[in-house]
DNA sequence: GTTGAGCGTT
């Protein structure tokens, strides 16, 4: 009976521009016909003329059915799952800052093949020939003290960075080399930030994990230094020492801006991570996956072979890395909802402009080029700005790609039940 | 007190 209607009025909120969403030839509108165009919905609601209270909308397999009164003229205010709206839009902006490229972050370098007898000392003197050194590291047995033949360094210059992966180094009489980390392969963990992955978990996520701690990091040392992205409610160091803590933030998105960073406190190289809900075992095996390059890396290439040597094949493999973090990513941590596919697919799709419509990135870019130091170190933070420095470079077009993601997410989804 | 491909944290 309400044939004349073909498009219904719909919004993600009461006030916003609503868009007409087609309905059906028996006057229905398909769930699906919603969810194209605002991803993740579940459904409608409604303010009724006559009780001015919110009204849901009948949905019977992922049919709407009309009010009583028919669609009228009125405007449908999107539903999401539980309160994963607001998620996502923390989501978006943590992830946009992570995924800004152009300002290539450095990371941490592996250097293999150190002589027994180098130290940290000797290390930072090579390197400071390429360019500012802001960490070295010799990884030692903790028992004997005695080198194990590698260790790390962090350049403050990405060209440095590139530099110095591009060729092999005669380090007190030995050629070592210098790699990007196993580690920096794509880790899922580092895009679920903020987000607690248990079904009855609505407290967004304000604590992080910090990793590779060295002893002599006291919780002052922590809330000194972490101070500077916001206020810190809580330090947690479990006793004995184990090599990592806790930093709890007062503001969540504080937290999830900060996960997947290395940050170097004390001289050290720090990890920023999600501080993972007890249990989670799907979660854990995508994380070795990720680790060590078994799963998803490999098929995509590796991160260690984009950001090095050659400058010239960045192009389309960078792009490509991040995708099935992203998939990974979005399975464990929103489980029930595509909504942050539409997102990605989007925010690939802008990656070559220059204005996104992405929302929420200031929050995470304050404190630039703030410096902390302790002691007698004479080491500092370069650059407290965040984003991810994969070395990856956007050069696919937008459209041509994010078709191609929309359709090989069709041809999973089934296999990956959601 | 040794060694020579690897890989830093739940």
């Amino acid at each position: 009976m309400k044939m004349a209607e073909c498009y219904i009025r719909v919004a993600e909120d009461e006030n916003e521009e609503p868009m007409e969403i087609p309905s059906e030839e028996d006057g229905t509108v398909l769930l699906s016909s919603v969810s194209a165009q605002f991803p993740g919905a579940c459904g409608l609601r409604f303010r009724s003329p006559v009780s001015q209270c919110m009204r849901g909308v009948r949905l019977v397999e992922g049919i709407l059915h009309a009010p009583e009164n028919g669609w009228q003229n009125l405007v449908y205010v999107v539903n999401y799952p539980k309160d994963n709206k607001r998620k996502m839009d923390e989501m978006d902006a943590a992830l946009a800052s992570k995924m800004k490229r152009g300002d290539q972050k450095t990371s941490d370098l592996i250097v293999l093949g150190l002589p027994w007898k180098t130290s940290e000392q000797d290390l930072k003197d090579y390197f400071a020939t390429f360019g500012e050194v802001i960490m070295v590291q010799v990884k030692r047995d903790v028992k004997t003290g005695n080198s194990k033949g590698f260790g790390f360094v962090r350049f403050t210059e990405y060209e440095t960075q590139n530099k110095v992966m591009s060729q092999r180094h005669m380090i007190d009489g030995r050629w070592c080399d210098c790699k990007l980390p196993n580690s920096k392969a794509f880790s899922p963990t580092d895009y679920m930030f903020g987000f607690q992955a248990g079904p009855d978990e609505p407290m967004r996520c304000r604590k992080v994990f910090v990793g590779r701690c060295t002893e002599d990091m006291t919780a002052d040392d922590l809330r000194q230094f972490f101070m500077q992205y916001g206020e810190v409610t809580d330090v947690f160091i479990p006793k004995p020492f184990r090599a990592f803590a806790f930093v709890t933030f007062a503001d969540d998105q504080v937290a999830a801006a900060l996960c997947g960073e290395d940050l170097i406190i004390k001289g050290v190289s720090v990890h920023i991570s999600n501080a993972e809900p007890k249990h989670n075992n799907s979660r854990q095996m995508m994380e070795r996956a990720g680790r060590f390059g078994n799963g998803f890396g490999q098929g995509f290439g590796s991160s260690r072979s984009i950001g090095g040597s050659s400058s010239s094949n960045l192009g389309n493999f960078g792009t490509f890395n991040l995708n099935p973090a992203m998939m990974a990513a979005a399975q464990a941590a929103l489980q029930s909802s595509w909504g942050m596919m539409g997102m990605l697919a989007s925010q690939q799709g802008q990656s070559t402009t220059s204005g996104t419509s992405t929302s929420g990135q200031t929050s995470s870019t304050r404190g630039e080029t703030q410096t902390y130091s302790s002691g007698n170190s004479n080491y500092s933070t370069g650059s407290a700005s965040l984003g991810w420095g994969t070395g990856s470079n956007s050069t696919t077009s937008g459209s041509g790609f994010t078709s191609g993601f929309g359709s090989s997410m069709e041809s999973k989804s089934s296999g990956w039940g959601m």
